[in-house]
DNA sequence: ATAATAAATTGATCCAAAGCAAATACAACC
DNA sequence: GGTTGTATTTGCTTTGGATCAATTTATTAT
């Protein structure tokens, strides 16, 4: 299902323009510079789609142009473990270049449009234009950052200090994209958040309660409204 | 005084024969080619010091040619967060290429011998020689990997799991070094086990003791000798 | 050696978050 | 509209692991 959308999209949109169907306006100039040597084509996904599975062969990496996604992967016990979410603007897939096999699913939470980058002609490109090369270890190395940031916030002990970290993550994140002032839109459901900071759904439930209760935010099922930011700066530290 | 150290180093092994003196024997293809080319010190750590502290200027990154590290960030509340250990064999730093200022402090746990790889020469002969530029960024990518891992790794929700898998992880990573039969040698403190996993050092050693009633495992200190790998396995799932 | 300091273990108590269960809200479908 | 299935919230109970405190075991210095 998800690869027949896959081939149909790659016929619609061969070689399609870089600067104009493949640009989220936060991208950085590193990965613009990149996605504008190399793109080749543009994927759409519905909600729940996957982008590739644990398992596939490497044939890329994604540079997402709007939507979000999440990557998860099994563990052993073959229980679900969410390890990030993405929004536009940002590249995924990089996990897999080493081995050339995905090591987690990405799936579409919202419909979302990925502009596909295929690795090999990155590098030959890398080659040609050095300073392309040095925006190719840029992006590698800040997703290494990215990842060692999650560890930090999982170091966090209370359910509370991970809620309000990961709301102000999220927040930080929206708003360089440009979303309404103050408003976080979880994309993603009570489940993907409590498995991606390790509390129960009632615990994640429970605390958006606590910080309503205490004036912090509003909640509106899949919106938040941030009412008082210093606060949750505070309880976040 | 890591900085005189450094120094001293520096005088005592420029231009040092990769082959020679910086080359683990568990080094493989991949970072043996790159170091091969670009090494130009080595580096002598004792236990405590530090090869880079958070905020430091990006010099390069580092091939650990013996012994072991941690890195570990600093939360916003000021906490120590410990993301990962990294044994010989491994290379470090790469955090940092992207802000060229380092986001975590790199702590020598044993006497440690690394490599320093400049970057900026890194690129230069990624150029020059394109198999190269596909080590990096093999190299880059398993990095990302390894935190999805541990991310994967936190996300066990007992204690018991999450001390399990940590012990067939370093298990694993010892054994493809070439250490002794079934002995895991702890080279980090419980304090740092605790941080890493999300644990109270009293709960590591209540874990510990929990394995050694089951006839799991012998612990003399810092040695942990597996006795029934089958039964750590199942409980790590 | 012995003292002093730090690391690790063990015991006992307490609490935050998990687990269970039931109620409510939402969405998709006929 | 109503019905079914899913997601979320809320209440209640239980428990795993944190915390506090005391002891034992290492390590370092004198």
């Amino acid at each position: 299902m998800t690869v027949s959308r896959l081939v149909k999209v790659k016929k619609a949109c061969q070689n399609c323009n870089v600067r104009e169907l493949c640009l989220p306006t936060s991208l950085e100039g590193v990965e613009l510079n990149l996605m504008d040597e190399v793109v080749q084509q543009r994927i759409r996904l519905q909600q729940g789609d996957y982008l590739y599975n644990t398992g596939d062969g490497f044939k890329g990496i994604y540079a997402i142009k709007s939507g979000s996604l999440k990557t998860s992967g099994i563990t052993i016990d073959g229980k679900e473990q969410v390890t990030g979410f993405h929004l536009g603007g940002e590249i995924i897939g990089m996990d897999a270049i080493d081995e050339e096999i995905h090591a987690c699913d990405a799936i579409a939470l919202t419909d979302t449009e990925v502009c596909h980058l295929p690795f090999d002609k990155i590098r030959e490109i890398s080659i040609q234009i050095p300073p392309l090369l040095k925006d190719l270890t840029r992006i590698m190395s800040r997703e290494i950052r990215r990842e060692e940031h999650v560890l930090m916030l999982l170091g966090s002990t209370t359910a509370e200090q991970r809620i309000a970290r990961f709301l102000v993550n999220l927040y930080d994140r929206l708003q360089k994209r440009g979303e309404l002032e103050n408003i976080i839109t979880l994309f993603m459901s009570r489940q993907d958040v409590g498995n991606y900071l390790g509390l129960a759904i009632e615990t994640v439930s429970r605390q958006f309660k606590n910080f309503r209760d205490k004036q912090i935010i509003e909640v509106d099922k899949k919106n938040i409204k941030v009412l008082d930011m210093q606060r949750l700066l505070e309880i976040a530290e």
